[in-house]
DNA sequence: GTGTGACTTCTAGTCCGTA
DNA sequence: ATACGGACTAGAAGTCACA
């Protein structure tokens, strides 16, 4: 765990999105993360929310799950 | 001019985006600055897709504009 | 009002381990 | 396969002087 003071709102909405996209996609952390080309521990904490990520790596793993960057984004996904 | 190397599209997606809708409401740069709390430089930076900006300050930026995050990461805004 | 390079501070992101 | 901690490096955050 590395963050906790303010998980904003949209950062909890890509945690929770990128879960279910990776589950429903049946892929592990690790397949997603060495697909996006980023490391497994990260992908974790990222999906935790922990992680105030970057829009690059948004992308990478939005591109890795087959979705546009946006809809990770997205309040109801 | 901060970064050169690989301006991802999503990245110069959001810039466009986030100067479209500041013009759109009739802002400078400075102001929307200092709505979203950043600093000024830094706003015009981002809307040149220099920055790899990260999440919260990409919802930070999108409430200053009144709009949601997901909206300024679509490709066709 | 905006573009740019340089700069410092802080955290994103990597990698090791352990559970 | 996932969570989490510690320690480290790369790079984002944030500011400034000047154009």
């Amino acid at each position: 765990m590395k963050k906790k003071s303010t998980p904003s709102a949209t950062r909890l909405f890509f945690a929770r999105n990128l879960k279910a996209t990776r589950e429903r996609l049946g892929l592990s952390q690790e397949a997603l993360a060495e697909i996006a080309e980023l490391h497994r521990t990260y992908v974790g904490s990222v999906e935790r929310g922990e992680r105030n990520i970057s829009i690059d790596n948004i992308e990478c793993l939005a591109k890795a799950l087959g979705v546009s960057p946006a809809s990770l984004l997205e309040e109801s996904a």
